[in-house]
DNA sequence: TCGATTCGTTGAATCGATTCGGATCGAAGC
DNA sequence: GCTTCGATCCGAATCGATTCAACGAATCGA
């Protein structure tokens, strides 16, 4: 395990006294090589800690054995849920041998994302933070790298993705409001930029929301919130003082949480007895909202694996008709929701 | 734009009458190509949306253009600053030009991090969460690869690093809580695991702590606790359950601080008219405390921005003396410190 | 004993870009 | 008219690994 000066194939082949390509079909177990010579050969390998080049191997295989992750832009601060993508798409690719290059990319004109689609830098792309319509996905389209999504765009159909049903979750969690007796309700969703963006889960949150209250026959309000505690306070405030009759909120701003609960306690409201909560989000945000949130908990760990597995049929098959996978996780019961009571 | 059957430079030369030779120094300007030829070279690269072969270029220029950041484990969820290091380090490389590859590794016995140093697939490497005794550094300075470490190991001499000067802060700290009479303080560290690993940032602080609670004549207790809100919030009630004498808490270990404010909010505590807390915290958590933390604010944006500096220093002049840098940010007055009381 | 088959190994081509020495050509100098 | 000299451009080597056709030697059957 020295420094060896040089440490490439073909110095391990002088050392053995074989030929490269023998070393290399040691490496590769490809061909069959003798007892005798593949420990000689692995001696010297184990000697000088020798590791083929990465480089020369995609160039000559056209396999990088990477996989790219867009992630939003820094300046914004990544929400835990984007955070707990990004852990569990490293890990799951790691589990398979493959390391992960991040793109911090807003728009498809970002030369990060640029180096690593155009000078095919990766096996295929997971993409977050998907928009409606999005630039990045049509231009990965046309360059024929295979790739998959967290969310979905508008038209889906042929694509890979993973997502969460965000609209039918919230429908439901409306229609467990309604259940139990709420007439007044009020959707917090996630920031007013992007939702003019044309993110989708707060797209499709205030549509299944509104056709929800609709079919119940509720009145409904809904707000934008920014991703943090800060602007959660803000708006829960604004949101009483504007909707005195609301009695329930449903929410995908997890990140607000924090400070929609601080925003209760200041006007001294009690959940669930003065307002109840519920939604989708993450469950560790779920567990430790006081008291626990009766909310739909997205399985971040279960996507960001399935999607690397998804992208990896892509990549060993890419005539192969893509796959995709709706969640759409049970709400679970806990403690912030209660029948509803005139405040 | 559209989709050419073949993407390398021989195609473009192809297609512009000219050599491949031509066509490289159209791309790089190394060499002086004349204005017709270049302009004519030029249209067909943005015709066929040409961009150079990533491992192709690496091989032949022994260098990626992309930097390798070690992560701790995945399964452990990373703590907010660890993020904010994630973040800062792939925007200030962004800035660069330069591309990041993720690695989750704890010891040195990964394949992750193995594939990453010994198959040449970066130009250097950062190291998060660093143990006073490091494998990972030692296997780093064997192989010759540049690297810096956020966080330091028990011997920096010679290394390139940096990190917060974690004694000397809760030492200040501990310094303020005796100048406003407090004589009972308490250090919530980080978790036993972590600290048991030889964590820097525990040791020191705990060292720092010690000093300065020995120095002040003052008793002192301290307790290591989980990286979370769960953890933080049964710490704190152990703590004043133990030692109900404690009138101030200083701390390292911001993710339990939304814990540890439920803990006191649940015995009846008021902070800071029963009890003090301050410590050194990324700014964010600080502020989002009820009442802000009189804290030393974590920098964590130009740690990440200053780690890729030096990093890059590192690779264009691998004899220099490395470079390094301990931040010592001054402890901000906020509202949750002020004179002792007893309980 | 000789041709056929198998096993182990080798040499050379290849992936796509960079780079250096040299070739080409027109213009300038004598 | 012939050499000289820039200005341009080209050809070939090179980076490090993989892979295929092929070759020598040993084994086998007839």
């Amino acid at each position: 395990m020295s420094w060896g000066s040089m440490n490439n194939i073909g110095e391990i082949a002088r050392r053995a006294g074989v030929s490269r390509s023998t070393v290399s079909y040691v490496l590769s177990g490809k061909r069959p090589v003798s007892e005798a010579t593949r420990r000689r050969i692995q001696a010297v390998i184990d000697e000088v800690g020798y590791r083929p080049n990465a480089s020369a191997r995609a160039l000559r295989e056209g396999r990088t054995h990477t996989l790219g992750l867009v992630i939003p832009p820094a300046g914004r601060r990544l929400t835990d849920m984007q955070l707990g993508f990004v852990a569990s798409v490293v890990e799951a690719a790691a589990r398979e041998d493959l390391d992960v290059q991040l793109s911090p990319s807003g728009g498809d004109h970002d030369r990060s994302f640029a180096r690593m689609v155009d000078g095919r830098r990766v096996d295929g792309v997971i993409l977050m933070e998907i928009r409606l319509e999005d630039d990045r996905v049509t231009r990965l389209q046309q360059t024929r790298l295979p790739f998959v999504t967290i969310g979905r765009t508008a038209q889906p159909a042929g694509l890979a993705w993973v997502d969460v049903d965000y609209a039918g979750l919230i429908s439901r969690c409306v229609h467990h409001l309604a259940d139990l007796g709420h007439e007044h309700v009020a959707l917090v969703n996630r920031s007013a930029e992007l939702v003019a963006a044309g993110y989708g889960p707060g797209h499709r949150a205030l549509a299944g929301f509104q056709s929800a209250v609709a079919e119940r026959g509720l009145t409904g309000v809904d707000v934008c919130c920014g991703d943090n505690a800060a602007a959660g306070g803000g708006c829960v405030e604004r949101l009483l003082a504007a909707h005195p009759q609301v009695t329930a909120i449903a929410t995908i701003n997890e990140a607000a949480l924090p400070g929609m609960q601080r925003a209760l306690d200041d006007a001294g409201l009690v959940v669930p007895r003065d307002l109840s909560i519920t939604g989708v989000v993450a469950k560790h945000w779920a567990e430790d909202f006081r008291p626990a949130l009766t909310a739909a908990d997205v399985p971040i760990e279960d996507m960001g694996a399935q999607a690397v597995t998804l992208l990896l049929e892509s990549i060993t098959d890419p005539q192969a008709v893509p796959g995709h996978r709706l969640y759409s996780p049970p709400v679970s019961l806990r403690s912030s929701t209660g029948p509803a009571r005139i405040r």
